[in-house]
DNA sequence: CTTGTCATGTTATCTTATATCATGTATCGG
DNA sequence: CCGATACATGATATAAGATAACATGACAAG
């Protein structure tokens, strides 16, 4: 899941996204994580539900509803967009997908089972974009909002810029 | 700007938008703020984009492109989504305004002037947002970006939750 | 068997955003 | 003063993202 030989690789913590990795891998064990989970909580991982999980699990990067949906429709599924949506509501409500509101899209989850909250490295140039773990109530706006008052319920965190590779192929 | 007794009011890092103020100020502070930065910068604070800045800063909650687009229509300016979004971008290229991606919408800056990565508050409830300052190099994801060789150029921090005069409501 | 629940399919529509071309206006060097 | 340039606005059309509402099918509980 996370590129082999990485010095400080953990499959809880480590970014996926930007280094070389074995991603069959991503793919077997982002399908693997949800149906276990879904067996436990009693869900149903329809087809439909598994092929867009499945179609976000063959890339790093964020899908919009439309580009699911073409897919979905080339697999044989319903080709009108609630049919992606409500796929993609139920991934993304289970923990299997999340929405990256920046981009108005889609990416499948890169630590599937654990709770988190997520925060992501997108980068404007190849679009790849990594997952990483965030803690929203120990920075400054965690300070922010207890000092407010405001009871923090979900987060939103992404940080735009250049990933190594294209940080690379620029210099050179 | 901030509540006036506030314990600790602070104009730089107060988030605004919860408490209890004297919002006559914050439009005109909102509007001062850019009118001098835009002579500074040789930038023009032309009649709509004026117009969309005072828009914004009427609420303390993020209007939508359309919305600022009927206001600016009800005031003698273009009716086209074009108007709204060229003085939208404009504030927004200028940080005189943040979009929230959450919701896809505009707000004005609380703090007009400092250079800041932002943070938000969003009441679920109410549709308040208020603004605090975020500091996105120092926590995990910051930890993570340096770990895998991201540069991070901007960042979207955005907190859903409850807002303090919701909560009171709610317990009520 | 019928009732309720959940998933899917389908139509229509709404909201958000941008590309493009045309027009106006201020500035600046010649 | 004139023409070139840059920037701002106006207007048309369309792309892209998202949801409301209704109909159908599958299945388990009573």
């Amino acid at each position: 899941m996370t590129s082999p030989g990485h010095p400080k690789a953990d499959p809880a913590t480590d970014p996926v996204g930007f280094a070389a990795h074995d991603h069959g891998r991503c793919v077997a064990a982002g399908i693997a994580a949800a149906e276990e989970r879904c067996a436990d909580k009693g869900l149903q991982f329809t087809p439909v539900r598994r092929k867009a999980l499945e179609i976000l699990l063959q890339e790093h990067r964020a899908l919009g509803a439309y580009e699911v949906l073409d897919r979905l429709r080339d697999a044989g599924f319903g080709s009108q967009p609630p049919v992606a949506y409500r796929a993609l509501d139920f991934l993304v409500a289970n923990g299997f997908a999340h929405k990256i509101e920046r981009l108005n899209a889609f990416i499948a989850c890169a630590h599937p089972g654990t709770s988190h909250s997520p925060a992501f490295m997108i980068c404007r140039l190849c679009d790849s974009v990594a997952e990483a773990h965030a803690t929203p109530t120990r920075g400054a706006l965690g300070q922010a909002a207890r000092d407010a008052g405001f009871r923090i319920e979900r987060t939103v965190v992404e940080a735009e810029g250049v990933c190594p590779s294209c940080a690379e192929k620029a210099d050179a």
